[in-house]
DNA sequence: TCCTTATTGTTGACCGGTCCACGCAATCAC
DNA sequence: GTGATTGCGTGGACCGGTCAACAATAAGGA
């Protein structure tokens, strides 16, 4: 590799004078000239680790996400990417697999690199390791945040709280009394208190046992949770989802149970994943501004970077907002069912 | 930050026996417990950025690809991940959108900051750039190569040709003759030919008119030229996406247009995303081996890192085979369809 | 004319590790 | 007892940039 002392002793000048150039600093025209002819014919790259070095910054940030195989997380590791790209910093990617001993090695080691900030995105596996995260020396910031919001750091996200709520106010409004919820527990518990305090509001209650858990490790989680649900609760007429991948196992469930969706069973989701607008019937979402989210965060971020100051420790809620599609319609008119 | 000089000062040795005991090189143990008890009190941790400088060695790998937000990519990231992880290398995404200056400047930023090595992924606007990756001053490889493979880089992907066999193969044993294609084109196009030889087998043909292509920059794109397949070919018994998302797409024009699959119309896929085997009707589709590919891949780089050698310049095809489910069928006996 | 203030470019230290040649003891074979 | 080998540790150069203090030359004000 050519460095900057070969270019410098072709363009009879010092490494500064070429570090100079290269650095858009005040030279002389004449001789900046020469220094980019040398640069040209050499065909001189400044070596980016050298320079990480010497500055203490490495235009890399991290992001941490619980996995990319879910596409709410795909869509926010490529906005992140996106605006990243735009300000001329790389995504250092680190999958955390809800594993807190995985996540700790990924922060050493992001560390380590000293990477210029760090982006946590989900929960679960990472909360363990918040007080190491709180006295990292690069800023960090939080998003796609839904328990606890520690006060130490910086949060994007959305008031979880109120988006179950949107979705409860729907069904609300299309008359229906009794839902049943399918969700990864505990993580969403927001979103179903949320659901309750609409439904509440009208003097009903979403009761306990109407509240299914999808097992995590199974990938038919959803599916199943969902047909247990519809089938302990014949008199539901709504299901809602916690997440749009379950809301899609749901409608699946729905279908093999003989419901007609939205006929007979009205779906709410959540997240807004790019799919689940395509599909028939569309479905009825609360709308997570991911990208928005994402671009707020790495952009909190940046600024901390570049004014070398801690991140404004503020919480930044951006609005859910409800998108009703084709799988949510008033309750049929059925013969009110008697228990027993 | 705590230094190894530092470190050094407090055990009573050079920073080299410092370096030599976190390096695990022969230190006499009564030394090597005062080095680790320092280590211990000043809470050293290396410096991952001096440490590249010093070795030429980065420990980071970069990864292509065309976009996260396609299921069929954001599996790849996940293995290639893991793998990586596994081997204690680190990942620098970045994602090319098909856009040849976007992949320049990264492919310069990753040389500058000498990654170990480059895996790519997908080929539309990378392929412009293949001589610059050629003599990239560390391995690179490709993956998820349809295209004309280059010979001078190892690629290991599929026989895609062989992939859309298998797809007509199972049509034709299911006993139909006239099909539709919906296609990513041309980049798509060895999938379609691979479709037609398992046709031509038969003395049947696919016609060009017969393929449509999906719009790529539309969402919608897929879901339209299906309809409009469908619309054109009334008479068409199945339908072959050469992605799974189009297929997806695909079943759903082909609801809205009152056929029922897999009754009317059989539905057949390419990729084997993860979503799709949970769907009803559930997607038959040929499989393809991403995280098998990502993990060879991947191998493949590191090795050639390590033995700081170019890779094997070899092409690695793995073996796509079917997957039956739901969305195919024997097409239904009707009236024939009667062209006027 | 002389001194002050800019403007450029030079010099040498420094970022925090690793590599390499070598000194020094202790061990071994003869 | 002596020379050869081995095991540990030292010192200094080096990776390829950036930073800060300073020297040199040019321009501006009194």
């Amino acid at each position: 590799m050519v460095t900057m002392a070969e270019v410098a002793a072709r363009a009879g000048v010092t490494k500064q004078t070429v570090s100079n150039v290269v650095a858009g600093k005040s030279v002389r025209p004449e001789t900046a000239m020469r220094v980019r002819a040398a640069i040209a014919e050499l065909g001189y790259k400044p070596n980016l680790v050298a320079r990480s070095l010497a500055t203490g910054t490495t235009m890399t940030v991290g992001l941490f996400v619980p996995t990319v195989a879910n596409p709410f997380y795909s869509e926010v590791v490529e906005e992140v990417e996106n605006v990243l790209v735009r300000h001329g910093y790389n995504l250092l990617l680190a999958t955390t697999h809800d594993d807190a001993e995985r996540t700790r090695q990924h922060l050493e080691i992001l560390a380590a690199r000293s990477v210029d900030a760090l982006l946590v995105a989900g929960d679960a596996g990472v909360t363990a390791r918040l007080p190491m995260l709180a006295d990292a020396k690069f800023p960090v910031a939080l998003c796609a945040w839904e328990v606890d919001p520690p006060d130490s750091l910086p949060v994007v996200s959305i008031d979880y709280e109120h988006a179950g709520f949107l979705a409860g106010r729907h069904l609300r409004e299309l008359g229906h009394r009794r839902v049943v919820v399918v969700a990864d527990l505990p993580a969403h518990s927001r979103r179903i208190d949320g659901l309750r305090r609409a439904f509440a509001r009208d003097g009903l209650s979403v009761p306990d046992d109407a509240v299914f858990a999808a097992a995590q490790s199974s990938p038919d989680g959803g599916f199943d949770a969902a047909a247990a649900a519809l089938a302990a609760h014949p008199d539901a007429t709504a299901i809602f989802a916690t997440r749009d991948v379950l809301a899609l196992d749901a409608l699946e469930a729905a279908r093999q149970a003989g419901h007609r969706v939205p006929e007979d069973l009205s779906v709410v989701g959540f997240d807004d994943i790019a799919q689940v607008g395509r599909t028939r019937p569309a479905l009825t979402t609360v709308a997570f501004p991911k990208r928005q989210m994402a671009q707020q965060a790495v952009e909190l971020l940046l600024r901390a970077v570049e004014s070398a100051a801690a991140p404004a420790n503020a919480i930044s809620l951006l609005r859910p907002h409800l998108v009703v599609r084709g799988s949510s319609a008033p309750p049929a008119v059925r013969p009110h069912h008697t228990t027993r």
